[in-house]
DNA sequence: AACAAAATATACTAAAAAGTATATTTTTGA
DNA sequence: TCAAAAATATACTTTTTAGTATATTTTGTT
């Protein structure tokens, strides 16, 4: 069983998370936290060394939960081509994301790449790994002869992960999820053009 | 010729724009402005009425910089396929973008999606622009001949927005082009088997 | 139940950021 | 070229944000 502070901390974590995703790191307060969380600085600053450490372990946080979500909603496909379309169907609906505010992995790739070097890292690992697990599953797919020769798996990973990526981004500012469902299709019809 | 005022202006709006690029709205202080243009407050607070002002301007500033240049370029393609390919290849160093930062219109949509309601809202114009005029380029291909009709252009358009800047995105984060340069070779590549 | 330790709240200080009033310098046009 | 106006600099105040010291409450153990 979890202890009050552990439950506590976790508390802060989860009420953070949104918090972070949709104002960004340098757009949240410590006061917007406390606010949110309904507790005080004496609490925070009892689990959390500053600001830093806080948003540190924010990102920690978020870039966790939507990399595990996509891992088990991917893990539910059967084969190849069944766990990229589990992939890509994740992000139908890019106007309500899984965190609030659009992708974490994203968001805080943007604001990171030139202000948190530490948090950069953590970010580009996570994109590291992401780009690697599609990559692999594609050509897992190839192996099995699921999908032809042809089919560039670690090229074809990352046109997904970015069109992807880019289309929730897009698709939030322009306010439409419209073209997302059918980049999304698009997405579909064009690998099952290497399905043997 | 230009007022004394208007060139310090013009120069405030050029130097503070690949800052906020670079730091986000959020992330850039008056302060950093005054030191990066060696200017102090009287003379800053002289050209905008406060931080929220400033931070308009410059966004309009850099948004209106980037689509203009990648207009221009687009513009010296005699045929679709050429426009689409220079377009394609404007972002084929993703390090080192044309305003220092990355893509502008990604980086101001990512932060003002749930910050900035006005800003949002040029963005999102920009964005609209954009798309349209991307889809314009690949519609006109179809009626001139030069593609097939077979080719969607509005979800082929969406699909390289979003795969480019998605991209950009990606490859600054993971500290490599190479998957960039892949994937716009990959959009070529695939827009050509709509050649006719 | 009572006490020590841990967790949380209160009430502050310090630093950073935004904004303003006024003085000084620079421009520009008669 | 010299005054008025515009532009810029200086020296502040205010507000916001981060951080801390200490008091109080809660928790878990005997």
């Amino acid at each position: 069983m979890l202890t009050k502070a552990e439950k506590t901390k976790q508390f802060i974590l989860e009420t953070a998370s949104p918090l972070y995703n949709e104002k960004g790191i340098s757009g949240v307060s410590v006061d917007d936290v406390l606010e949110a969380t309904k507790l005080t600085k004496g609490c925070l600053y009892g689990h959390f060394n500053g600001k830093e450490d806080l948003s540190e372990q924010v990102v920690d946080y978020s870039l966790k939960k939507i990399t595990e979500r996509v891992a088990s909603v991917v893990s539910k496909g059967k084969s190849a081509k069944e766990k990229i379309f589990l992939y890509l169907d994740f992000y139908k609906n890019p106007l309500e994301t899984y965190i609030s505010g659009g992708c974490p992995i994203f968001n805080t790739a943007v604001e990171a790449d030139d202000n948190f070097p530490s948090i950069k890292k953590k970010v580009a690992a996570v994109l590291n790994a992401g780009q690697i697990a599609l990559s692999n599953v594609l050509e897992e797919g190839k192996i099995n002869g699921e999908f032809s020769e042809n089919l560039n798996a670690e090229v074809f990973a990352f046109k997904m992960f970015s069109a992807i990526e880019g289309g929730i981004v897009l698709s939030r500012t322009m306010g439409s999820r419209k073209l997302m469902l059918e980049l999304i299709k698009d997405l579909k019809k064009e690998l099952e053009q290497y399905l043997l």
